[in-house]
DNA sequence: TTGATATTCAACTCCGAGGTTGAACGATGC
DNA sequence: GCATCGTTCAACCTCGGAGTTGAATATCAA
């Protein structure tokens, strides 16, 4: 909890819209930062706070070529992301498995039982 | 952006080692609030606030069972992020499909050139 | 009813996120 | 040199996240 992880970084830096889209622009190539932040609302200062997140999240690299600042999606986070959702999936699809065999057992059961007024919900 | 939608919640969620580790745990099965907090080392209350972010974003479902609440994992909302993650993935991976040819082109020129003193970095 | 248990609600602190404005800094162009 | 452009730094505001403690609510058990 003291060690604010890796993933926490990068799982924050993408809860955010503007950041998403930011993303989404740099997946289309190197940007600068004026050109990144003229389509949003909002000043080119917040914008350069968002980069900053996203640069601590290690998900943009700043090149600097004279006074231009270009930046580029670097992906590398969401890999990580992708695998520990993997791994979750992995846990609890096992388990929800085990819960279907479990209904389908009761099911059987309960069709030599008179029947239940409320069906299964969801 | 004035409207915090799912993927928001969702990954701010999902950005708290606490959480992850509420997560982890439900994933192996229904459990109590009491239970769920016995392993942190913070007071049952601060759990209780951890378990409504995550009920906010819809990755948990509380069933009251007389005076014990049951919250079980549901893992619907991370379909949504696997799913915008894929899509980032299938933007950037084209690009960078395209980036690594043109350097390759690049090299094939640059064998025939006089050699760079900087190597390609990273 | 009384008392214990399970959980939340309410109020508070602290801190950092997200936004603003204004100034500073470094590179470019004349 | 000087003005301008691209970008950050600094200071400030507001809001909500994360934690605390203490009281309230609801259920169980006697």
């Amino acid at each position: 909890m003291r060690t604010p992880n890796h993933l926490d970084q990068t799982l924050l830096a993408l809860a955010d819209p503007t950041r998403r889209a930011i993303l989404q622009r740099l997946s289309a190539g190197e940007t600068r930062v004026t050109e990144l932040a003229e389509p949003f609302a909002m000043s080119l200062n917040a914008v350069s706070k968002h980069i900053r997140v996203l640069e601590r999240a290690h998900l943009v690299h700043r090149r600097r070529e004279g006074r231009e600042h270009l930046l580029s999606f670097t992906p590398k986070p969401m890999d990580d992301v992708a695998r520990w959702m993997d791994a979750q999936r992995a846990n609890w699809s096992a388990r929800l498995q085990a819960l279907d065999d479990l209904l389908q057992e009761e099911d059987r059961a309960a069709a030599s039982a008179p029947p239940d007024k409320k069906g299964r919900t969801r």
